[in-house]
DNA sequence: CCAAAACTGAGTACGCCGTACTCGATTTAT
DNA sequence: ATAAATCGAGTACGGCGTACTCAGTTTTGG
């Protein structure tokens, strides 16, 4: 009852007794690497420690569960969205196109981020700092807090959306260990078989011109956050008029 | 080899032999209500197939593995999406706005979807029944294949985005136990440490001006949906105009 | 400086899990 | 009627998260 419920306030080092043989950040970086080499999967308890060169069970000195080494993964490589001490753009617009596609380069460069943090709301010390490096670009808009958040939830809901799917797409791939090509192959039969009983005109359209200037995956990106950031904009007050961000219904 | 390595093409009865015992929707529907009622977590196979009344390998004589049973919850309940037989409306925004609604509460009726389904690229026939509606609400825009794809993709992606956000925070509520109110206090003291450092001015407006005025979901789900589709609309061809929706760069 | 308090790390064990494999019983197409 | 094919059930294996115990080590209060 007394003690602390949350990881982050816990002490790393407590009071009294031996020095800890590692760090949280040693323990969070070691899972990181399993990770990143080796799928998400691939973390157990019993892992972890041998990679460590601890007893399985030394970890529970560190972490009261499992779940607790993925909030600190996810901490931990999200402050890879904030990597330069460049000072932020003026423009908040832009401010928030960097931040993008930063988390979108980090989701990217570790894949399991990105379905691991969708589903623990953060509450870390580098997870408030990102969220408070956010807000901090709307400063000049004149919008309370609460309009700040919707605005930057809105963002952030769309870039972890989009990075989400793109990195289960490129995942899937991965794990069957084919071409893209050979997978399209594979699928090829079924949609065939789709599309045969009529009711598909517009997949049987994409069959038939498919493939033909696929867009990128970047300027896919970029599209829907510009188009997002652009109804924004268009929907601010110009210069302290009378609509907040979330319209009147 | 010569092996129908896709479920969806793999045929639910077989040419020879006695019938089965239940069919896959009987087996997907018990997966649901399980999931529904104790959460992803509760199903396994041996619990699924207690539920079923059948042995536990006898499942593999449906499924070749764990993973394909979530295939067919997903699929399933993705058919919520598409309820009514009504004409879809004329205006593309409406009927993508429609989608999106639906989407989000079928989402919030079956919690384990989001999550679930963010992780695997769908190709099941309620899936593909989706993505035909959503192209084929863009068939007047003049659009080609690709351009639709990117279009709809945009705003799946916030979609997606905002609900998982969404349900993850319910969930972690609901899994703690807590009211809104215990939680917020439990962290409390946990952000006022961070304040306490300086380096949070952002976070310190939120608690002292928080909760004063705080948007519904419902409205910031709808103010990210409505600014990103009038900025897709604001970037469209006024008509047959020179500019698709990927913009050029 | 010394005792006692506090904490460490390793080991053992339990109850789950997914699923590979086997085999007699049953149903169907010919 | 017969033979092929599939069914349902059982057994077993390796791996998982983690509760609990206990001897050894480090730190601190007097």
């Amino acid at each position: 009852m007394t003690g602390h419920e949350n990881l982050w306030m816990r002490p790393e080092r407590p009071a009294r007794g031996p020095r800890p043989s590692f760090s949280r950040a040693a323990l969070a970086e070691a899972a990181i690497r399993i990770a990143d080499a080796e799928g998400l999967e691939a973390i157990s308890m019993r892992r972890l420690a041998a990679d460590l060169g601890a007893g399985t069970m030394s970890l529970y000195r560190y972490v009261t569960s499992k779940d607790e080494v993925f909030d600190l993964m996810v901490d931990t490589v999200v402050g890879e969205y904030l990597p330069d001490d460049r000072p932020p753009p003026d423009d908040w617009v832009e401010g928030l196109r960097l931040l993008a596609g930063q988390a979108r380069r980090t989701m990217l460069r570790h894949p399991w981020l990105a379905p691991l943090a969708a589903g623990r709301p953060q509450v870390g010390p580098n997870s408030a700092r990102l969220m408070e490096t956010a807000l901090g670009m709307l400063g000049g808009l004149g919008l309370s807090v609460d309009e700040m958040l919707t605005l930057v939830g809105a963002v952030f809901a769309y870039v972890n959306g989009y990075i989400q799917s793109e990195v289960a797409e490129a995942e899937a791939l991965r794990r069957s260990g084919l071409t893209l090509a050979q997978r399209l192959a594979q699928h090829l039969s079924y949609i065939q078989s789709l599309i045969a009983t009529g009711n598909y005109p517009m997949l049987e359209r994409m069959t038939m011109e498919g493939g033909r200037e696929y867009t990128g995956t970047d300027d896919r990106f970029a599209y829907g956050l510009d188009r997002l950031l652009d109804g924004i904009a268009a929907g601010l007050p110009p210069r302290g008029g009378p609509e907040g961000p979330v319209r009147s219904r």
